[in-house]
RNA sequence: GGGCUCGUAGCUCAGUUGGUUAGAGCGCGUCCCUGAUAAGGACGAGGUCACAAGUUCGACUCUUGUCGGGCCCA
């Protein structure tokens, strides 16, 4: 029992690590008391004050719909903001961060439908808004909840919401801006309509059913049948006849145009119908679909063909079949030949790509349909006042009559239906209000301020690179209020951004001393910009009246980095080919379109007439639209003789929700003193470039002609692991809520962190799980290195540690994490930033130096120098660690700092890590020789380590401790590995090492095994050959003997 | 059907201007340690770089096409 009472005693003289860090996280359980702590300190307020001097960097949020639980995509958006925005404030910036909701729309509107089912036809509008009000006010707050467990750091106290009064007045003068720049206007355009409702539907309402369905095919008799002829050359001298196709003869009353593709092949087939020769015309491909078998044809012969183009450019025209009016051939795009004709029944008034046609074309928007319906007056009477679906065989009868149908069969095919009621939907024309993309247009300038601009700056680039863009700025800024329309200063603003790039490109070339000077200046009436000795001038009319298309795409072109840059080609796409926006819809969920009618129907809508009601909305909310009357929604604006207040209507139609969170840089950026416009950032998923990012863009180009961003960041969908994309009833379904309540936030946040977020990211609850073991492991080392602290002041204990030592090596890792980690979340490349850490804590730390750095820990005197150095190390190294990795960890990493003893000055008196800066490298530069010999070094590691692991499966000796280790080197290198000394038997963990002359220039490893020659120290284990030689502890070696009798004393 | 985009080991990612046997971490397997211990260490097995043509002396890397996935439209 002695040796066992020796061993323990031994065992108490070690400096074995102590630490009150857990092991175990227990995230679920402790993250909510961090949120609390937090919470109670106002760790936000904080922040903010803490960067109250500093330059701002605002990233705006995107507001979500607030409607249900947060998801996986909400989670992998906020998590990214946060972390970007984490990064940013470590950094120095200050990062307010005003979170927002999306309230109105459809879905809550269908929501409160389904509550109140029928009884909702007899609610007052009024009272379905309140109920909707509540609906989104509530969902709102449980967001805000779910979001603040998951750690985003933000004004949680003061959201935005889009249904706020002041919000909602702000929109309306985003709206008057628009009304101002003269870009809206009103006009007839084709949507889905309940007959049974009498309203309009969105998509969203539409639920498709296969049904079956008339399919006829139509003879347009052409106009000039000659003329026809003559383009496919040689035919016998018969009428011509365009074949049509369409499955809802009631729209051929709205029959404008036929529509072809030009570069179609169309024939010219000559045909035998219930034995009367015919010509007609359809596209090639088509021609034995149409003819081959079908009903009365007798025999069908093709005569010639032509190109589609060419009946486009010989501009023909037909005769309406039944109707006293002629038609136009048109081109287009859409125009397929996979079933039809190939020639399309044009009715613009029924249909998206009609109505395309017809604008393009300038045909009407003709729609002879009534709400109810029915046909108007404009139809012949055999049809006026018919249900369109009853006018089916009515014109199916009148076609024949005038041998005219060609035929008539039935078709299966999907239809949209109206979901509530479940009958067939019509497409019909209505009156919509737009925004024109197209319309050129000029800003009219804000009102003058009294301050005065700089009247010349100069800069030398690069040297004054961040000065000159940050004073140009504040110039232009000074300069735009005061005499120059924005536009002006946009010309201008573009220009200067490209000559400060293309300056530093010069200047950083391969003759870093090249300077190139920049001078920007303002006169009477001209900006100027003296750029390496050429000028450039900027008058009033540089700003030229340009549309909101031009203006988005130059914006996109040059002025916003888009993060990754192919959103750059994707959205300029979308713009493109836009058509104009339709800002209206037939809802009562939203914000109402303040517009009023006189009683001859001409509407009231003037910038004065909007600000008039945005004034109201400010203190009342839109709610007073459907209480209040015209003139007290007005208030003082007077509409002037021909709109008298008492007889005016109000407009039923509200605002298309995209123009309401598209008005947010205004509501909330230019709203709120702490925020800036244009802002940094914004930062959606991909789908927005379509969505928030584009027409953020277009309101914000319309009313300011700045864009609302700097940079635009977008990430990919969760998809399963199959890489296709999730529903709710997948088994794979990753609810967001649940896995937080299971695995904590910062499992998840570290989890969003290590994913590429810009493609799909494939999810499932096996892949998160799976993702625990990083998190542990990076948990535990950080563990190691507090448990290794706990003897340690900095201030006093703190060792200089020699470049050739592996210490030395570690701080230089060290430096090169800080670097590269900086780097990657610099250029948001969150996943490089996460596998930069993980691995660093995995190899460099865990496997390497930690594992090395044991027996020096535990077994030297504590106050020894090879013990403190490592500790120095280690100190710097559980800082930066912490630092670098609370934008993604944020609760771990708060509980680390705290276990972070004797923090340096700056650090000392920060309550969370989240206050903290970046850590710095330390600068210290590290020569090509220095990386050989520690390359070296790793080398001779890795060949050491073969060969033991060699040893233990032929001599069965396990343990490296055992073996002593040596080095086969010339007298060169010797020299220079002799500095590591204990160093080279620690990284393989030998009992001790030796150097042996090399026989030629190579280095070699050779393995000794001593567990017959040497004794094993009791205390250290190491087996050496002075264990025995100290006659008071003769079970120890020379260093352990030392290490116990300082100890005593 | 169109625009943009992705497809490298079981998983998450690297692969620089095309150039020797395609890398890492995790996971997995085998083993070791029991003084980081519901920890730690070592070794090892995993890939025809979606597929097919083409350019080239040479392609994961360039071109074209095919297949499959995603977002947004039609």
């Amino acid at each position: 029992m002695t040796a066992d009472t020796t061993k323990k005693s031994y065992k108490d003289t070690l400096n074995l690590p102590q630490t009150a860090f857990p092991m175990e996280a227990k995230l679920v359980q402790n993250e909510p008391i961090r949120l609390a702590k937090w919470q109670q300190m106002n760790l936000y307020q904080l922040l903010m004050q803490a960067r109250e001097s500093s330059p701002k960097w605002v990233l705006h949020d995107g507001p979500p719909f607030a409607n249900g639980d947060i998801h996986i995509g909400h989670l992998i958006n906020k998590t990214l903001k946060d972390v970007v925005q984490r990064f940013r404030s470590m950094e120095g910036f200050q990062t307010p961060y005003v979170p927002g909701w999306d309230c109105h729309g459809l879905p809550i509107e269908h929501k409160i439908q389904e509550k109140f089912g029928s009884k909702l036809r007899e609610m007052p509008t009024a009272h379905v808004r309140q109920e909707c009000y509540q609906y989104a006010e509530h969902y709102a707050k449980v967001q805000s909840e779910q979001f603040q467990r998951l750690g985003i750091l933000g004004d949680w106290a003061h959201p935005y919401l889009t249904m706020a009064p002041e919000y909602e007045a702000s929109t309306l003068e985003v709206f008057a801006r628009f009304v101002e720049n003269g870009l809206v206007y009103k006009k007839l355009k084709p949507v889905p309509w309940s007959i049974s409702n009498q309203t309009a539907l969105a998509d969203a309402e539409l639920e498709y059913k296969d049904v079956e369905d008339l399919s006829i095919f139509v003879e347009f008799p052409a106009a000039d049948s000659a003329k026809v002829r003559s383009l496919f050359g040689n035919a016998p001298p018969q009428e011509v006849s365009f074949l049509v196709w369409t499955t809802t003869p009631w729209t051929l009353p709205g029959n404008l145009a036929i529509a072809v593709h030009p570069e179609v092949t169309y024939a010219l087939v000559q045909y035998s119908r219930n034995a009367q020769e015919r010509l007609g015309v359809v596209a090639e491909d088509l021609v034995n679909t149409v003819f081959k078998s079908r009903r009365g044809i007798d025999s069908f012969q093709v005569l010639a063909t032509t190109k589609g183009h060419a009946l486009v450019d010989a501009n023909l025209e037909y005769n309406h079949p039944f109707l006293d009016r002629r038609g136009r051939i048109l081109p287009a795009l859409y125009v397929t030949t996979t079933d039809g004709t190939g020639l399309v029944h044009t009715a613009p008034g029924h249909g998206e790509d009609d109505y395309a046609t017809g604008i393009t074309n300038g045909l009407d928007v003709y729609c002879p349909v009534l709400h109810n319906g029915r046909f108007d007056d404009s139809v012949p009477d055999y049809l006026r006042g018919l249900n369109v679906f009853d006018a089916n065989p009515v014109i199916i009868n009148k076609l024949r009559e005038l041998n005219l149908l060609f035929d008539e069969t039935k078709i299966t095919h999907s239809y949209p239906h109206d979901w509530r009621s479940k009958k067939p939907v019509i497409l019909r024309a209505t009156e919509q209000w737009f925004i024109s993309v197209d319309k050129p247009f000029s800003l009219s300038s804000p009102s003058p301020d009294a301050a005065q601009p700089a009247e010349k700056l100069q800069f030398d680039i690069p040297a004054d690179f961040a000065e000159a863009r940050t004073a140009t700025k504040q110039f232009l800024g000074a300069v735009a209020r005061q005499q120059f329309t924005p536009d002006t200063v946009f010309a201008f603003r573009l220009a200067l951004e490209e000559a400060l790039i293309d300056a530093i490109k010069q200047g950083t070339g391969l003759d870093r001393s090249k300077t190139v000077h920049l001078e920007v200046s303002v006169s009477q009436d001209e900006l100027l910009l003296v750029v390496a000795g050429r000028t450039l001038k900027f008058d009033r009319a540089s700003g030229k009246a340009q549309s909101l298309r031009q203006r988005a795409l130059a914006a996109v072109a040059q002025g916003i980095q888009m993060i990754p840059d192919w959103g750059r080609a994707r959205i300029a796409g979308m713009l493109e080919s836009r058509p104009d926006w339709c800002i209206s819809r037939q809802r009562a969920w939203g914000l109402p379109i303040p517009v009023f009618y006189n009683e001859q129907g001409h509407p009231l809508l003037t910038p004065d007439s909007v600000r008039a009601v945005a004034k109201t909305f400010a203190h009342k909310g839109s709610a007073a639209w459907f209480t209040d009357s015209p003139a007290d929604l007005l208030g003082d604006y007077d509409p002037g003789p021909n709109f008298p207040k008492d007889q005016l209507r109000k407009e039923k139609d509200i605002f298309d929700v995209w123009f309401e969170s598209g008005s947010s840089w205004n509501a909330v950026l230019r709203a709120r003193p702490d925020l800036t416009f244009p802002s940094e950032m914004y930062l959606e998923g991909s789908d927005q470039h379509r969505g928030w990012f584009q027409l953020s863009l277009l309101t914000s180009l319309g009313a300011t002609g700045l864009p609302p961003f700097k940079q635009v960041l977008t990430h990919g969908f969760i998809v399963k692991t199959d890489g296709t994309k999730v529903s709710k009833s997948d088994k794979e379904y990753v609810t967001a809520t649940q896995e937080i309540n299971k695995h904590g936030a910062d499992l998840l946040r570290l989890w969003c962190c290590s994913v590429d977020y810009q493609n799909d990211i494939p999810t499932s609850p096996k892949v998160i799980q799976e993702f625990a073991d990083k998190y542990r492991k990076i948990r535990n080392t950080l563990r190691y290195l507090l448990s290794n602290l706990y003897d340690f002041n900095p201030a006093s204990d703190s060792r200089d540690v020699p470049q050739n030592s592996l210490d030395g090596w570690a701080l230089a890792e060290l430096d090169q994490l800080i670097t590269d980690t900086t780097a990657a979340f610099d250029t948001y490349q969150l996943h490089r930033a996460f596998r930069l850490l993980h691995d660093f804590c995995a190899v460099q730390l865990s496997a390497l130096y930690g594992n090395a750095m044991k027996d020096r820990l535990y077994c030297e005197s504590p106050n020894s120098p090879h013990r403190r150095r490592s500790q120095t190390v280690m100190h710097k190294m559980v800082v930066a660690l912490t630092k670098l990795l609370a934008p993604m960890l944020v609760f771990t990493d708060d509980e680390v700092w705290e276990h972070i003893q004797h923090k340096s000055p700056e650090d000392a008196n920060l309550p969370s890590v989240h206050l903290a800066l970046l850590p710095k490298p330390s600068g210290q530069s590290v020569s090509a020789e220095q990386r050989h010999d520690w390359k070296l070094l790793m080398d001779l590691r890795d060949q050491a380590l073969l060969q033991l692991d060699a040893l233990k499966k032929e001599k069965g000796m396990n343990k490296a401790i055992e073996a002593e280790v040596v080095y086969q080197v010339d007298d060169a290198t010797r020299a220079r590995l002799e500095p590591y000394g204990p160093d080279l038997e620690d990284l393989v963990g030998a009992g001790s090492y030796s150097f042996q002359k090399a026989q030629g220039p190579a280095v070699g490893i050779k393995i000794l095994d001593r567990r017959e020659s040497y004794k094993a120290c009791a205390r250290s284990w190491k087996r050496r050959p002075d264990v025995g030689q100290d006659p008071q502890y003769p079970d120890l070696t020379a260093r352990d003997a030392a290490a116990v009798r300082a100890a005593a004393k």
